[in-house]
DNA sequence: TTACACCATGTCAGATGTGACATATAGTTA
DNA sequence: TAACTATATGTCACATCTGACATGGTGTAA
């Protein structure tokens, strides 16, 4: 199984044993795909609080909102890149950034 | 000027008053290249602690010596994401990860 | 039911990132 | 001096990411 395959099903929730040891991830994987959906979290935590839709959020930091959905959802094909861009043009600061991926 | 080659002057330590004015940088992306940077820095400590080479810490993330220099170099044309793993791969917590871009 | 608003998902062309290679530069040792 | 080691830099083919679009699904209000 390809890695965004598995990345997918951790996202949907599957649990059998560990994520890890089900879908064979080293544990370098599995603190990466942690911070990419600590962040995906995040950055819906923020959209919300702000009382904003998808479209909205997507005008303000110059993206779509279908892109907006799969950072949320912690889509394979989202870069973290992109989400520490889109948190920091949302105002969160480097230090809750590190919070964020701690 | 574009973002490329704006990116390449700031690591070069260009300064004329602030880095940020001068070059017409936002917050954000002034907060971005600054994360961007500690995790330079972070990759280049601990492979220098580690005592090997920029070769032998290429092979051990499976990339190249020149892609590693960089990287430690802060070259626009390299990714959080790519900094992030290969510190992952060097056995970096996602705590001092954290503790790093803050 | 229809109509509307919001979010999810698949696709794709164009943009950006990546490993690899060649080559340059700097330091060291013989 | 030459030879060797380590790092830096430019380039490029290939891979991955991105915004945009289309469309599907879900809730809700008339």
């Amino acid at each position: 199984m390809d890695k965004r395959k598995r990345a997918k099903l951790v996202k949907k929730g599957w649990k059998v044993g560990t994520v890890a040891e089900f879908l064979d991830i080293s544990a370098e994987e599995s603190a990466y795909i942690e911070m990419k959906l600590a962040l995906s979290g995040k950055l819906k935590e923020r959209r919300v609080r702000k009382k904003i839709t998808q479209a909205q959020l997507a005008k303000a930091i110059e993206s779509s909102q279908s892109r907006v959905a799969k950072m949320e959802a912690g889509d394979p094909t989202v870069s973290i890149d992109l989400l520490m861009k889109s948190l920091l043009a949302l105002g969160v600061s480097k230090k809750e950034l590190g919070r964020t991926i701690s």
